[in-house]
Order: structure tokens, then C-alpha cells, then sequence
DNA sequence: TATGAATGAGCATTCATTCAT
DNA sequence: CATGAATGAATGCTCATTCAT
């Protein structure tokens, strides 16, 4: 009998293979050649496993992204304090730790800007769900006022969006040294907005 | 002089006369064979007013860009209320009138995402500095208040920051139809912060 | 010796499988992966069992021909009138009941004319053989003419090549539809001058 | 200025350079690279000039085939007798002097008959047309009989689709040295039958 | 200055064939 | 005997770029 491969395990190893490479070649000058010879397998192969080059930047986004997400449950679950917390959320956005899936998620937006997919559209809509639940869940920590809780969904979306608009206007410009510094005045002064 | 005036203006010609081009073809599959065609002008010729291709985007952008910001310009200071000028500046970001526009937004952020060069930062520099000055005054329009004037500039910079991040947000996850909601949603949820 | 025959018996079935798909596909885009999976076997058991594509379509060809031939042989031996069995031996180039088959003919006759297998001239001799032999007897039934049957042998084979002849121009020009008009004219006419 | 090349010239001129190619190689085998550098010119020049590689055969065979009408039109011309006018027209089919010419006209039938394109249907219609009325004339010469004028237009459809279906069926059973002598058979018992 | 014919490296993609299982 | 994953050479085709005019 012929081999059987698990065609999900063998793609997802593929496109992790490649993670390098994506991160670090400019998207629109890396070739399937380069892929798969990267990845040590033939050319054919890659079609075997993927539709086209977007493709798997999104099989790479998307698995890298969840590793992130799984992660990052566990690490907020592991901290204590609600501004620690927050933090840590927002570290995703300018601790060097994610330089490489900050790449792949600008990469992912562009693409998504630019010419996305149904599916690469609900994998962000995924994510920004995810997102704004754990930062709901922080938000109501330890905090019984019913006028939060009234507003902590539409509040968390907010924020995220915000965080995420300072971060690209800051990429955009060339200043993603800043965005740590642009985050966070802009969380201390919602803060204290929320505050009065 | 007469002659470096006359190079000026013709690559701005062959930019504009490519505007609907890149708006509506994938920028990726926009050959310069189509665009010298669709421009009436020789192959050779391209590249007596540009570098490449990305250079032609970015002329357009600037050349739409600082129209719209001539316009806008005008508009809000013909424009009363507060609140109104407010909605004007924010309308760029869902009014179908300037969909043309966004899409070449979209394009030209999904580059300075990916692979900007000097000069696009510094044009996003430019445009994000002008707006904030605008937010500014508008903000700080018939206000004493010395904690607004105090805070004014951060408050405007980060005011665009977010509503360019909702903007972003509902783009990439499918949702471009429901920014002017989110937006609104976003500056009624802002302002009554303020208030309080 | 069973085995072998199993062997022959899979060829065929193979092959018939397949039937739709080389007739109804442009057989210069009929991959081999769309013939087995379409055929239910692996691609090495492809090779098993054929040469290569061009293998199949002439297997194809032979057993759907043979079929035809002995189906025809029925017919025509259950026909009465001498002219019915005329029009029923030509039916064969324009009745909608052997479009398939013709579909299969003018590819086999296109291999035919550009690079012919010895096999495959065989298989063409064979049935030219086989069909002057029907006309002789056809044209002979009834008739004891010495005169005829001194001509017979020549006369028949030159009908059917006349008849062929009539049938690829009018497909190559475009005009299928046209076919069974042009080979009455031509029988009819033949006839007449035939009296004479 | 640049250089003003006449398309349809430089067309004709890289199809016949191409000439020997075409009719010796396998056409399932002849690749464009082949072609190009065949004919001296750059893969991309080959796509500035032809829609592919069928168009390029096909090119290659109007050419030709209008090439042989004219000359075959003066030395019909030329020719006084009846008879060799005929012998002339028909030697088409097996003169080792057309060899060439029906190696292409093979190729050109082959597609024909496969994957024709409105155009060549066209073409092979022109010919057609072009064929009968040569026959017709040379039938009608020196005959007042208004019975062969009535059919003549009728007859030299039917002879050449005849002759055509004799040369086809001695080329697809291999048997392309006894062209020749098949025709003659032809000719010889229909003009006996044409006598009574 | 303007042109557009010519280029050929490079591209994504295909597919007949192999061979370990 | 059957399989189908793996292959990589080969394909058709594109397109930014050049340069003779």
C-alpha cells in the first residue's frame, strides 16, 4: 500500500519551514522556487499543499498566530495584576520577542488591505474576537460597576482597534521604535479619562 | 527651470492618467505595458518620469492626496459647527465619495506596511501631522479650557490613530460597510467620556 | 493464463471508464491524474496497464469501434431493403446516436494523420477492410451483373473513402451539421450516374 | 522615433523560418523554445506575433497553402490539356514534391478536426472554395454539354471531398505510397462512369 | 526627447513517471 | 498487485528594462 501522509501536518510543516523566509525576504520578490527549495521538498510538492504563495503566507499566519494566541492565554492566566495584564497584551504590538510575527502580521494586513480573502478575512475577524474578549475579561476584573459592564464589549473593541491604529500609523511612518512610548501614553491617558 | 517644471508636470499627467487603473486593476497584475498604454505614452517614456512601478502608486497617492487635503481644507473652514467639521474630516474614511481614494489609501498603506521606502514615511509623516493639526484646532475651537489646551495635541494624534485602526479593522475583516457605525459608535463613546 | 486475462479484462474497463472524459475533454489537457482518479485506480496502476495516453484513447477506440462494428453487423443483417442498409452503413458519419463515437474517430484519425503507431495504421486497415467488405456485399445483394461484381471490390472501397472524405471536409470546415445532406447528394448522384 | 516594424511581415517571416521545424518535429513535441531560438528571436518577440503555438501553424500553412494556389493557378494556367490539368490538380496528394506542404496540410487537418478555431474553419472553407472552382472550370472546358453544366459546380465538390477522403485513408493506414495509384483508379473509373 | 520592438531571465504551474510501502 | 506521495524537468508565458532609431 502507498504512504499515507497526514496532508494538514505535512502542509503546516511546510509553511512553518518557510517561517525564516517570509519573515525576512520581501514578500513580493520570493519566488515558489526559493520556497521550496528552502523547505527541501520539489516544486510539485508545494502544490500538493498549497493553492499559491498567499496562500501560504496565510497557513504560516494563521498557525503562528494561534501558537501566539494559546500562548498568551496561558501567560495572562499567569499574571496577576490588571495592569500587568495589560500589558502584556499590549506587548504584542512592540516587544522585540515578536518582531518576526509582528513581520508576518503586517505582511497578513497588507495582504488583507489589499486583496483578501473570505477566508483570510475571518481568520482577523477570529482573531480580533479573541482579542477582545480577553481584554473584556481584564477589563471586568475585580470590578463590580454595572456601568463597565455595560460598555466593557464595545470599550474592549475600541481599544483594540485604537492600539492597533497607533501601531500601524507608527510602522507607516517609520517610527515603530515608538510605538511601546505612543501605547503607552495612550492607555494612561484613557485611563485617566476613565478615571473621572 | 521652464524644463524641469514641464518634467513635473507631465509625470503628474501620466500619473493621473492612470488613476483609474491602479484604482480598479490588482496592483499586482498591473503590468507597465498597460500602463503606458492606458497613458498614451512609450514604454521608454515610463521610465524617463518614474523608477517603477510603486513610484507611479506613490506620485498618485501624493498627487490625490494633497488635492483631497486642498479640498478638505476648504471644506472645514467653510463648515460651522463642530461637530460637523468633526463628521467632514471623519467622512474620508466611509463617505462613497472618496472610496476611489481609499482604495488608493489602502494601497499605499499595505506598502509602507510591507516595504515602505524613506520617502512614503515621510508622506505618511506628512499627512498624519496635517490632520492632527487639523483635529487640533477643531478641538480647541471656542474652548478656554487650559487641561484641553494642555492635552489637545496628544488627544487629536491619538484620535486619528484610532479611527484609522477601526478603519483598518473593518476593512481587513470583511467589514468596510460598517465603519461610519464603528466610527460613530467610537467619538459618541469618546465625547461622553470627555464629559464626564 | 487467467491472470493474463484479467489483465486485458482491466485494460478495457479501464479504459471505458474513461469514456466521457476523453470524449467530452480537449485530450491535449487530459492529464493522467484526471484519467485515474477519474477511473477509480492509482496513477502507478495507470502504467500497468498503458503505454501512455495516446494508449488509452487507441484502446478506447478499438473496443468502442469493435462494438460498434459487431452491433452494426447485426443491424445491417437485420435490414431488408438495400437502400436502408446503404443509409443505415452511413449513419454512422452524422446520426446524433454516434456523435460520441465520431468525437472518438476524429481524434483517432487526427493522431492518425500526424504520428501514426504501426498498431494503430493496423487498426484503421482493419476497419477499412471490414466496411468495403459490408459495402461489397451490400451493393452485390440482389444484383448478378457480371459487370458489378468484376468492379465491386474497387467500387466499394472508393465509396468509403469518398464518404470519409465528404465527412472530414464538412467537419473541418465547420459544417457538421451538414454531413448527412452532403453524403445523400453524393449517393444520389452517384446512383443516378450509376444507372446510366 | 523607434523603429516601425510591419507586424504582419515580421509574422510571416518568423513562421517560415520555422518552417522545417514544424513540418519535421513532432508538433505534440515542438515547444516554443525550440521555435525561438529556431527562428532566432527572443521567447518574448514570439508572443508579440503569435497568440501561440497553433497560431504559428496555422500562420505557417495559410502561408504555404497560398503560396501553392498561386503557383498551382499560373501552371494550370499553362497547362493545355485536359487531362494533365487534372493529373496536375490531384498531384497534390502524392507528388514527392508537396511532401512539405502535406506534412503541414496533415497537421493543419489533425487540429482541424480536434480543436478547430473559427478561423481555420474558415481558411479550410477558402480552400475549399478556391479548389472546386478550379475543378469546375477545368471540367467545363471545352464541353457544351448543358448537362455537365448543370452538375459541374456539384461534382467538383464531390471529387475533391472524394479525392481528399482517398488520400487521408491511405495516409492513416499507412499506406501514403499508394496515393497515386488509388487516385488514378478514382479518376480513371468515374471517367468511364462519366462516359456511359 | 520619445519611442516601441526586442529581449530573456524569471515566473507560476503542470504532469508523466517513479518507487517505497 | 496497487498505491499515491514525491518529484523536477519542462512548459507556456510575462514583463521590466534596454536601446537603436
Amino acid at each position: 500500500m502507498a504512504i499515507v501522509v497526514d496532508k494538514v501536518k505535512k502542509r503546516q510543516s511546510i509553511a512553518l519551514a518557510c517561517k525564516e523566509l517570509v519573515i525576512n525576504e520581501d514578500i513580493r520578490s520570493l519566488s515558489i522556487s526559493k520556497i521550496t527549495s528552502h523547505a527541501g521538498i520539489g516544486k510539485g510538492s508545494f502544490y500538493e499543499y498549497f493553492e499559491n504563495k498567499d496562500d501560504l503566507v496565510f497557513e504560516l499566519a494563521r498557525l503562528l498566530m494561534s501558537e501566539y494566541n494559546t500562548l498568551m492565554e496561558i501567560k495572562l492566566s499567569e499574571t496577576q495584576d490588571k495592569l500587568d495584564k495589560l500589558k502584556l497584551f499590549a506587548s504584542f504590538f512592540y516587544d522585540s520577542k515578536y518582531r518576526d510575527l509582528r513581520k508576518l502580521y503586517n505582511e497578513f494586513t497588507a495582504i488583507s488591505l489589499v486583496s483578501p480573502s473570505k477566508e483570510m478575512q475571518e481568520f482577523q475577524m477570529e482573531c480580533f474576537n479573541l482579542y477582545s474578549g480577553w481584554l473584556e475579561k481584564i477589563l471586568l476584573e475585580d470590578e463590580d460597576s454595572p456601568e463597565l459592564q455595560a460598555i466593557s464589549k464595545q470599550l474592549s473593541k475600541m481599544l483594540i482597534s485604537s492600539v492597533k491604529g497607533i501601531y500601524i500609523t507608527c510602522v507607516a511612518t517609520g517610527n515603530s521604535d515608538r510605538v511601546e512610548q505612543e501605547i503607552n501614553s495612550f492607555v494612561e491617558f484613557s485611563y485617566r479619562g476613565d478615571k473621572k
